[in-house]
DNA sequence: CTGAAAGCGCTAACAT
DNA sequence: ATGTTAGCGCTTTCAG
């Protein structure tokens, strides 16, 4: 049977102390276990509660501690592809501390930001995580809040400030360095818009490890959506330029899938006469892709847990200020193999 | 700047009543606005509250209330492409109403959900949400809560309960419709494994529809893993068989697509000689397979907005028990144009 | 129109 | 070992 319509009245401590014929602060110890209570007592009112379905009340007990162990989470950004993996990985984290968490999606409003804050800031809760999209830096959330705030993902500009995120300019260069490793040394560059902070950050890199070696890029980069699609057209505009290339890097496996499926269909072995490189490690697309596609793991999951404990640490008094950037995984798969 | 390492002690309304020279009582009044202050108070209140960037403790509030405007939401399966929209739905029509969500992830273990129902309960939400991937009945989660529970796409089995889900059982029919409507009269079923309920819900709906023209389907059902893969080698199955065969119907998008990219390697037309569907309408999917795919939206966003309506609803003492289903959407594309 | 006082349910000194 | 009391920050009668 479900609730019925009239919930029944909630059950308080005083209930308790009634039934185990004891008093109020009795049954607090009790169920504490932060005060000497005789044993026998003490199962009396653990029984009592029990029968009565007792939960104690939190609100009560954070209004006389200060504490709540919630946080807040706002994820800055829409959710996506990036934000749930880190999401996951705070609530995961948090858990273990057995902390709650409040949630809020802002969209990318800083309106909203505000409003959510300060409805965070009322709810009392012990600690913010700013989870944003974007793999940039954003604006620092407010001078002086009452409580630590962590930022996951999208760093804060401030270096007062405490953030989380992915060291992809890294994965980027384990890309390249893996490339060349397999011999591979005429490289192309297909990633997503040009102004998006992560076609930078890749190209950036791809380009300073082949600088490293004493040359460039075989052909321009080239620039264009997040999408398969996109990554069908760069592919045969690669092909028609007859340039001679033996790779290309792919700001993201999405792109790299359409790349890879442009090559297949004008009969290009991949990886004999070219590699194909991916960025996300994205199950389904890695998976469908033919070949396999080798790629970088961000290592989202990480980066919400992370967050998470730096935010518990900083909750505990102990806050550490900069940017922690946590290690990508290259995932070689059968797109760069060696011939 | 951001906060500094010794947060500043929270203001109370004791501190704004201080400054503009009031009882805490008439601070109260002039911010909530239920009692009759002077103007000229009032005004002396809100600039102390402004300075002292005052935020109301709900916590005191909710004590005194008994509401707190939060409800819990606990994922009970893992989440995933399903559960999400239907969160951020949920997420969407809950602010809208001021009511905040505490989030925890049950990840498919009932004992797990049970420590979680508990943790809410201490902290007195309003209600609670269930929210399950599986897209059939799951258990009642307890006899008789001291609040109202609405479960969203995986509905309860108890139909004192209160559930909101998707109608995939009619967005197959309006499939299988769709199919006749265009001439296909030939057709093959490709979905998951078969003890899934997806799979079962989607094959009686097509059957049942063919049965009304007094046909059945032109190939035996063929289940595997809800793949791109798989739908690649059911399709490759297909085409061996050498039945004559109009139409694929696939149990998602994902499915669809492998279907998809193996009759174009067989240089089958599609849609001429056989039209495809999908199940999902999952934007990645849909937009990168060649041709695009006709498919069903599940409404996922309106089933988490529905059920946190319901929600709030039988907060407010207005609870409506049953299993209610949101309309699906087909989507015509060009897999299944006229030839 | 404003303030004093009681109380929401809990915890922790302090007293017994 | 147990009970009494004060108080967390707020809202709301009830007096003034």
């Amino acid at each position: 049977m479900a609730h019925s319509g009239s919930s029944p009245r909630r059950v308080t401590a005083s209930d308790v102390a009634a039934r185990a014929g004891v008093s109020i602060s009795t049954v607090s110890k009790a169920l504490s276990g932060r005060g000497a209570v005789r044993h026998e007592t003490r199962q009396r009112i653990l029984q009592a509660a029990n029968e009565l379905n007792y939960q104690s009340n939190q609100l009560a007990a954070s209004l006389y501690s200060g504490r709540t162990d919630t946080v807040g989470v706002i994820m800055s950004d829409r959710f996506g592809r990036l934000t749930v993996p880190v999401l996951l990985g705070a609530i995961e984290a948090l858990a273990e501390h057995e902390i709650a968490l409040v949630l809020f999606d802002g969209r990318g409003d800083s309106i909203r930001e505000q409003h959510y804050i300060d409805a965070l800031l009322r709810r009392q809760v012990d600690g913010i995580l700013m989870a944003g999209a974007g793999l940039k830096p954003r604006e620092s959330v407010r001078d002086s809040l009452p409580v630590p705030v962590v930022y996951a993902l999208a760093w804060s500009d401030d270096d007062e400030d405490s953030s989380v995120t992915s060291d992809d300019a890294a994965g980027a260069r384990d890309i390249a360095r893996h490339l060349l490793a397999t011999g591979r040394r005429k490289l192309a560059f297909v990633s997503g818009p040009r102004q998006d902070a992560a076609s930078h950050v890749r190209l950036a890199s791809t380009e300073s490890v082949l600088a490293e070696q004493g040359f460039g890029l075989a052909h321009e980069p080239l620039y264009g959506e997040w999408s398969e699609r996109w990554g069908r057209q760069a592919a045969n505009q690669l092909l028609h330029s007859h340039v001679d290339i033996d790779a290309v890097v792919c700001g993201s496996d999405q792109i790299a899938r359409g790349v890879l499926e442009a090559l297949r269909e004008n009969e290009v072995d991949v990886p004999k006469q070219v590699a194909v490189t991916g960025f996300d490690n994205w199950d389904v697309m890695v998976e469908a892709s033919r070949p396999p596609l080798t790629t970088v793991d961000m290592s989202l999951h990480e980066v919400g847990r992370q967050a998470a404990e730096k935010l518990v640490q900083a909750m505990n008094g102990r806050a550490e200020p900069g940017v922690q950037r946590v290690d990508c995984q290259l995932i070689p798969r059968e797109s760069t193999a060696l011939a």
